[in-house]
DNA sequence: AGAATTACCTGAGCGC
DNA sequence: TGCGCTCAGGTAATTC
């Protein structure tokens, strides 16, 4: 599933094809997602230039001066840039043809996702305004996160999931960077100290910055820009030997979402 | 306010 | 072969 970094890795190879490019005519074909697509958005696109795209969390948000076409790809979205003439398949939900011959293609099984039209400032919208700090820049440390997570009663890993206390930290980062940080993600946040905070602030930021430098080194496979696999050391192994110690790495639930940890290295 | 739970959705994998 | 079940999970909305 796209978490921050593939969604980062998507937004750095559709940036040099897209920016400058214009808008030409937008498809709906399935406007059910999560929320609506608004029925007017191909109205509010049509005929814009693309001036950037930046990203807030797991957010697209392509600049479109008069507007923003938000996008997020939720757990089974992905976007493409195809030719214009490549007819839709299945999950196909959404089409915007630019003037450089190219498409680029919504395509989500799950509808999680969600494309929105935003004016004014985006990170005023509702959905951006009480995000957390974003992982990968100098204002996210591990102060931010004691200062916040000094006082919580969750797990540190549900804390970490938060995306209040800290932008697009999905289930299977979370994970891989409290392996990475030594600590259990049972241990409730207000038990975890400042050194331990500050290793997990350092160990998201590598796991995270790591699979973005991993992802936009990759060539761009087939006509997919979202995925770029992943070398887990715990998500997605439990039962098996933790690759640290060789002790088995146990697998269990919080808040319905699975958790893989070792038990020996992670305190 | 913070914590916990629910809803949204479909493909994959499983047992029978 | 196919039916029914469970699971996967980001995040907004809802409830406690």
């Amino acid at each position: 599933m796209p978490e921050l970094p593939e969604v980062e890795v998507t937004r750095l190879r559709l940036m040099p094809e897209l920016t400058g490019r214009r808008f030409e005519k937008v498809e709906i074909r399935v406007a059910k997602l999560r929320m609506p697509v608004p029925q007017e958005l191909g109205l509010m696109v049509e005929g814009r230039t693309l001036r950037a795209i930046e990203r807030r969390g797991k957010y697209l948000l392509f600049d479109c001066a008069t507007g923003w076409l938000l996008i997020h790809l939720g757990m089974t979205g992905y976007l493409q840039l195809l030719p214009a003439a490549v007819p839709p398949g299945k999950h196909d939900h959404l089409d915007c043809h630019f003037n450089n011959g190219k498409m680029l293609r919504f395509h989500d099984p799950r509808k999680f996702g969600t494309v929105l039209w935003l004016t004014g400032d985006p990170l005023l919208h509702p959905l951006l305004a009480s995000i957390g700090p974003e992982p990968l820049s100098e204002r996210f440390n591990g102060s931010v996160l004691h200062s916040v997570g000094k006082s919580r009663k969750v797990a540190i890993k549900q804390l970490i999931m938060d995306s209040q206390v800290v932008a697009g930290v999905g289930n299977i980062y979370a994970n891989e960077a409290l392996f990475m940080a030594g600590i259990s993600p049972e241990r409730v946040s207000a038990s975890v100290t400042v050194v331990e905070f500050n290793r997990l602030a350092e160990a998201i930021q590598q796991v995270l910055g790591g699979s973005v430098a991993r992802g936009s080194s990759l060539r761009v496979m087939e006509d997919s820009v979202a995925y770029f696999p992943l070398d887990n050391n715990v998500y997605g192994r439990g039962g098996e030997p933790c690759r640290r110690c060789g002790d088995m790495l146990v697998e269990t639930r919080q808040g319905n979402r699975s958790t893989v940890f070792c038990r020996s290295c992670q305190g």
